[in-house]
DNA sequence: CGGCATGTTGCGCA
DNA sequence: TTGCGCAACATGCC
């Protein structure tokens, strides 16, 4: 379920049960969500160090450890850490596992992934992946006028350029798809044609959507999966706003969902 | 059975 | 050279 929200989510939580403590084992047979590495590489770069913060950008995630080393994460489509019992066997999809103590307590967290799209990289430095991430607009806001001049440089759909992790960090399908609802402004609308106002509204509308999506999460109880979109994956259900059956689109292979009312189409 | 899925990468083509 | 669209990745759900 990973865009930034989840990723936050999921960024506190291992923050919580790591920051702090020191690796007893960590392992991962993945090869797939390996990459580059090695199950060896794995472990010989986590146990025996102490986890001195798990941070985010985007949709990545990095945990620094006490000796320099980091460990990269994303959660692909269907990644996701949650923590068990240090003695709880492995359930289908794990595909990694860290354990740690503190003090006396030991504590384990666990890496899920149906799909295998995820990815777990070891490394001495910043990753080119972390590297080439935009400003995260959780953390740094957003830049309006930097957002006008990138959605200014080319006809490509205004929605394509917000889903651009060097644009901004971690916006994925849905938070477009619901910020540019909020924004009034067709997905499809060419980046170049938008005049300054809207582009206010686009960088609101993210805000909007950001906000809403990360108070649901915190308040959630688990990691349950809780449809609270406006347009996103509603497509023929009535507009929340004006009642128009909400219509589907494909943009660059994304499916996206927009009223065609309240983002009319422009000439 | 077909269609769809929150993400990224890499390829072929204009 | 740049910028697209689109398939591929692996699996589950409706």
């Amino acid at each position: 379920m990973p865009e930034l929200p989840d990723v936050e989510v999921v960024r506190l939580r291992l923050d919580g049960v790591l920051r702090g403590a020191t690796v007893t084992a960590a392992a991962s047979k993945d090869r797939r969500i390996l990459r580059p590495g090695a199950p060896a590489g794995f472990g010989r770069a986590l146990v025996g160090r102490k986890v001195s913060e798990v941070a985010r950008r985007g949709k990545w995630l990095r945990l620094a450890l006490g000796d320099g080393g980091r460990l990269f994460c994303h959660l692909g489509m269907t990644g996701w850490w949650v923590e068990r019992e240090p003695e709880a066997a492995a359930e289908r999809t794990e595909r990694a596992r860290i354990d740690v103590r503190r003090g006396r307590a030991r504590r384990s967290v666990r890496y899920l992934d149906g799909r295998r799209f995820g990815r777990l990289v070891v490394a001495r430095d910043d990753i080119p992946e972390w590297r080439a991430l935009g400003p995260d607009p959780l953390a740094d806001g957003i830049d309006v006028d930097r957002l006008a001049e990138l959605l200014a440089r080319s006809r490509r759909p205004v929605k394509d350029t917000l889903m651009d992790q060097g644009v901004l960090a971690g916006i994925g399908n849905i938070l477009a798809t619901e910020a540019l609802w909020h924004a009034r402004l067709d997905p499809r609308t060419p980046g170049k044609t938008l005049s300054h106002a809207e582009v206010v509204r686009v960088a609101r509308g993210l805000g909007t959507a950001l906000r809403h999506e990360m108070k649901v999460r915190l308040g959630a109880k688990d990691d349950e999966w809780r449809d609270v979109f406006a347009v996103y994956g509603h497509a023929g259900a009535p507009c929340p706003r004006c009642r128009t059956p909400i219509e589907r689109v494909v943009l660059s292979g994304r499916g996206t969902t927009f009223c065609p009312t309240c983002q009319p189409e422009r000439a």
